[in-house]
DNA sequence: GAGTGGTCTAGACCACCCG
DNA sequence: GGGTGGTCTAGACCACTCG
């Protein structure tokens, strides 16, 4: 078990600093030769430790240390440029498109509307020290938010519902699952199609209890960590 | 990029229904010959499929087709039985070891307690539809339960705390990552060393807002989904 | 005991990244 | 344009599972 060696010295290698988070390791052929391998078995070992959520790499770049992830509370509507500063990280929120369309037959489901309603549509990378880390995908309900493209809507949705619209989040339904990434997705996030995901899935509600958007988050699944706390519920068998 | 066409023709079958969940695939030889491919190329294949949770393994025993995740709700005090049963799934507990023990280094951490301070310490895995899916550790503060070992604590350690020592859950401190299997707990899966999941840490008040205890799960990334609701919090600038 | 999955070797070609 | 990562071939051995 080859493999399982490269691993302990490569996470000895991380945990002693010689090598340092968002560092770039050699080259595959070079990590080879030094552990007297092959690169499909040095793979193997690399590709475990993206499992692992200890390296990741980008597309045809290479090899990467993992940084420390994001902690995430779904509680907090912080948008997140602010989340990441008061953890002392440096976020930077990018627009790929924001259109306008009417609800198809997936959307209509998941914003509880009929076919054809009118939405925003609106896909945004988020960068955590200039490494694309979450791919976001709005859906807002239009009837709640005319010409919301007259504001900013790139760097915080949040704030701009709350200062013109005078709605705020009230309550959100979340849902964790893993997936992979692919396409386009991939393609923004630096990521090798296939590359291991977390699925943030969230429904929000307004203070008036009414469904108002719902975000479709891709995360790198190593820059991310979900904590929260919950005020537990009786269940009547 | 054959993988990619092996990979879509297994979800096209998992999707149409040829293969069923829980359906074991042919042989990798077989597949591989049927795909006139090697099995490197294969594995890659099954190995992307088992990233995107459509397809899991196994150890030494081979390839099967995922069923659907059990939901699972932080809020909820359920045990892990009730909670598959209310969503028509079939689930057992069983015991792996439970012990007395001193807190060490890292446990007296997550308890907040000081170190040498007695804990009961217990393992348990558990399963649905005969699979196991989660590999359970529990650490809990002797002092607020003597005797603890005299009543069940394999099936459900909430009904215990109730009916024994008038002990409930009350507030849930929850961390969700993504890691993977290794050693005795990839075993206890039955899965493959490095296998991707997912860890849940739980830490758990009661009525009184005492730390009772806490849990480390370890998921089969494949078998949970978290869902849950949140009402959000202002948080000032 | 036959066949399986887990691991490994020693190559190869290509498209792409970066200097 | 050199070197890289992504993909692929055609084998091999071993320990284990299962009938």
């Amino acid at each position: 078990m080859q493999y399982l060696k490269i691993k302990e010295i490569l996470v000895e290698q991380i945990e002693t600093g010689l090598l340092q988070a968002r560092q770039k390791l050699p080259s595959e052929r070079k990590m080879a030769e030094a552990f007297s391998t092959t690169r499909v078995t040095l793979r193997e070992a690399l590709g475990s430790l993206e499992a692992e959520a200890r390296l990741y790499r980008e597309d045809r770049r290479g090899w990467f240390v993992c940084p420390k992830p994001l902690r995430y509370d779904p509680r907090l509507t912080l948008n997140f440029v602010e989340m990441a500063k008061q953890q002392g990280r440096e976020a930077v929120s990018e627009l790929i498109f924001a259109k306008q369309t009417l609800a198809t037959k997936k959307t209509s489901k998941l914003l509880q509307v009929t076919m054809l309603t009118e939405l925003y549509h609106l896909a945004r990378v988020r960068y955590l020290e200039q490494r694309p880390v979450v791919y976001v995908v709005n859906y807002i309900k239009a009837e709640y938010f005319k010409n919301l493209f007259d504001h900013d809507y790139v760097q915080s949705l949040t704030t701009t519902y709350q200062q013109h619209y005078s709605v705020s989040y009230q309550r959100t339904h979340y849902r964790v699952s893993t997936t992979s990434l692919f396409g386009d997705i991939a393609q923004a996030l630096r990521a090798t199609s296939g590359s291991p995901a977390m699925l943030v899935e969230r429904t929000n509600y307004d203070q008036q209890g009414r469904l108002i958007d719902c975000d479709l988050e891709y995360w790198r699944h190593d820059a991310i960590c979900i904590e929260s706390v919950a005020e537990l519920i009786e269940v009547p068998n």
